[in-house]
DNA sequence: GAGTGGTCTAGACCACGGC
DNA sequence: CCGTGGTCTAGACCACTCA
């Protein structure tokens, strides 16, 4: 393993195992069911001990990456579509948490003087920033993401490209969120969305509305929309 | 550390360490920013290496019970309050939040050998206990309660008398709850459940999986059905 | 500077799976 | 039987906090 270098804090030795494990995933090198490399040869890999090895791939087993049978090998857990309500959540950061690809489609981005979102936003006056976007996990989309943004706090946001990094991202980066509201329903996708999220008829969504504050203004307002047959929320408390 | 005895598995070291250091916070020895013995305490202890305890506190602190500062020591987590999606778990407080009249009827309250409740349960073998009961907001229904209950925690469950009082509001009282895992889905019910929930053909449930758990056991493991036209979560973080 | 946690090593014994 | 993961030891060096 490399040892520190002079300056610039180099990763303990079972992250990075972690993360050329997880990469291994995102590139598609290891799939679903594939089975990982053995402590063993991880050992030789990396010139470590067994133990850091041991460490890197119990952690990944906890958190649901890997499964691990003692007499057999370890395996690239089957995918898992799941998302937590509490955080103030970034869709592809949840999707690379759970060693996948992200990819995003901006359907629009533009000023809008919808005067629903005008007020939801509480602005005095319009217009509005308005971006579209859907979000796939392994090309799969799990999220159609329509979202008002106030102007005033973040005048720059229809300059961003977001296939590289979500609004979200984008937002939280910029300023801190103070607080949130959320509501959380199970609907039926409009004709729009479904054929968007490639849904079939009559399947539910998922739908979560937020609103974040930054200071005391209403940030931004947010409608997500998700299929319940590829999505759910989940958490602890 | 005791070694293994001839027969009966022994639980690992490690294991024990985080038993004993949750036995002390559940029985109040030690409470939220208390100081929990440093390592090296715990190794002369429980006469183990350094290595075993530094794993055991490391579990805890993924898990939020403990937070551990380098250079100072280790602590108990501060108490971690009900988020507003775990707060619906009495849905009688929040009808009555409203202003309005909750009804209960219960449509069964019996044993139950069915393996994948047992298994939710952590159960080692059945039978646990199992209730059935449509709540209603001045009337009309809003939730379908299906719940499997672990006998070991809750002996009595069988002789209460959930109109009265919901099986929640029973269990939060009995024993307070110290940790909870929910999922949220947007499904479709079942003609059963649809025909309780008096909804219409096509309406999706929002769907509320929640386990809890009393010291280290599963005390309940519960799906809450919701007609999305009568009813949706919400919250602010 | 003493004490804390964070990481790591180079061994070890064991239980289990599959051949 | 061999290879797998699960656990454990008895050291070690380090970064950090706090008095």
């Amino acid at each position: 393993m490399q040892n520190n270098s002079a300056r610039g804090a180099t990763l303990p030795a079972y992250e990075q195992i972690k993360r050329y494990v997880l990469e291994q995933i995102e590139k598609g090198v290891l799939g679903p069911g594939d089975v990982v490399p053995s402590e063993t040869e991880l050992v030789k890999e990396f010139g470590v001990a067994r133990m850091t090895v041991s460490r890197a791939l119990r952690e990944l087993m906890a958190e649901g990456v890997l499964n691990r049978v003692r007499g057999s090998g370890t395996y690239v857990a089957p995918r898992q579509y799941e998302s937590t309500v509490l955080q103030i959540r970034n869709i592809a950061d949840e999707i690379a948490a759970r060693g996948h690809r992200h990819t995003a489609r901006v359907l629009s981005l533009a000023t809008s003087d919808d005067p629903s979102a005008i007020a939801a936003l509480e602005l005095e006056s319009g217009p509005a920033f308005h971006s579209r976007i859907v979000h796939n996990e392994e090309g799969e989309p799990i999220q159609y993401e329509d979202r008002y943004v106030n102007p005033q706090v973040f005048p720059d946001y229809l300059a961003q490209d977001f296939t590289l990094e979500t609004p979200n991202h984008y937002m939280v980066r910029l300023a801190p969120v103070q607080r949130a509201e959320f509501r959380i329903y199970a609907q039926k996708p409009d004709a729009h969305v479904r054929q968007y999220l490639k849904m079939e008829i009559g399947e539910p969504c998922l739908l979560l509305i937020r609103r974040t504050w930054v200071g005391r203004h209403v940030a931004t307002s947010v409608r997500l929309w998700h299929p319940s047959s590829r999505f759910h929320l989940a958490g602890t408390v």
